[in-house]
DNA sequence: ATAGATAATTAGGCTTACCTAATTAAATTT
DNA sequence: AAATTTAATTAGGTAAGCCTAATTATCTAT
């Protein structure tokens, strides 16, 4: 069996892996788990014990093929049920991490399966990240962040790149959400700040930051 | 905060004193937990000092209100899950324990208020036990076994007094479900036995293990 | 190439929630 | 009431998952 703490840590290399391409550091999972230096050192040698993980000691962890189908199981559980507190409980988009990180710990592929056809096999989290299926296969995505795009490119808001409750709400408040058309009618070179429209409609100026965070894909 | 093992004590200890009345043992709670009766003389004292239970010695233990209204929220998450498992997901009530066991330790109210109305608030779970409101109140019931009952009565069926998977089983295996109408047309004196009818038809015989487990109320 | 800074590891400890074995208290039998 | 059985407690110990402080490795800058 597979302990909580496990699966934290085997979720945090995955993801830590996913955004560097490199091998996983132990002062990087001691920051992203928010434990010492000397526990992680102490965890991730227990944990390659089990082939969770190969460790090379004083260089980082990487996952193994069977750590990997763990943590991509709990990424697919954390995203369906966020979908579910989305979609069937009405919460917004910036309320449903905290909830997600306790429900995704629930064991039970039969009450996963079912969730996931009650869902109606969704493809995406509220956020839009990709929802692996059930063999841990993700669906291939064509997104890329607006800040690679030129005047004149038209797209679709499908993703964020950040997370954050504040960016989120951000979002919200600009009355951005997923799903909306988005075209870009100039960049301002000095501070690469996009001027864009909403559905063709509203105008709005958008800063290098939060580009850089919106992920968009052809229409 | 309240750990998971806190939880399971404050369930344990409310269910066993519901079930008899009295002031709760330690080897019963030991038997109920499967811990062994040593660890259980020193988790009671740890949460008798946080005053979730009162300790006599060599006695045992009692919920205080704190206590009590814990180990209630704990009951209502539970059954707002199994019917949320039974209602939404499809699953049978045999199937629901196991995993309304792990998901009544979610913590978030606005969760379980969202979830209690997506329910429509209902009343009681799949096995007809009543579900407590926010507050920790619990409807009146005027149920009572069936085993109570004369020859002539007609009521409806709207729980069971044993939750047990082969006792669920062997109702659904008989056709029998809650709400359905039980007419008692003879009692045999010898063993207790019940002989009735389900919704005004079928003709049944259930013997007194059976009936003791029934619980009805007029219609 | 070496000094200094940064990152990782080792050593030794703590808390939670459990255990067994030994002892004491309570209940039951004779 | 004494003897026996049963229940509860105490004492001492373990594993998991964390900690700090001290040490060692690796990287960076001169």
């Amino acid at each position: 069996m597979t302990s909580l703490a496990e699966e934290n840590y085997l979720k945090a290399i995955y993801k830590l892996h996913e955004k560097t391409g490199t091998i996983v550091s132990t002062s990087a999972l001691a920051d992203s788990l928010s434990v010492s230096a000397a526990s992680i050192t102490d965890f991730v040698k227990k944990i390659a014990l089990k082939k969770l993980i190969t460790y090379e000691k004083s260089k980082g962890v990487k996952l193994t093929e069977k750590g990997r189908q763990i943590a991509i199981n709990i990424i697919r559980k954390h995203r369906l049920w966020e979908v579910w507190l989305v979609t069937k409980l009405d919460f917004k988009w910036d309320e449903v991490h905290e909830i997600a990180e306790q429900l995704e710990h629930v064991v039970s592929d039969e009450l996963i399966e079912q969730l996931d056809r009650h869902l109606g096999y969704p493809k995406a989290d509220p956020h839009g990240d990709l929802i692996p299926d059930a063999k841990g296969q993700f669906a291939k995505s064509n997104s890329k962040p607006l800040i690679n795009c030129t005047v004149g490119y038209k797209g679709k808001l499908i993703g964020v790149a950040e997370h954050s409750n504040s960016f989120l709400q951000y979002l919200t408040k600009s009355n951005l959400k997923l799903g909306d058309e988005i075209a870009v009618v100039a960049i301002e070179d000095y501070d690469c700040s996009f001027e864009v429209t909403i559905n063709n409609k509203e105008k709005k100026l958008l800063s290098k930051e939060v580009v850089k965070n919106l992920l968009v894909a052809e229409i």
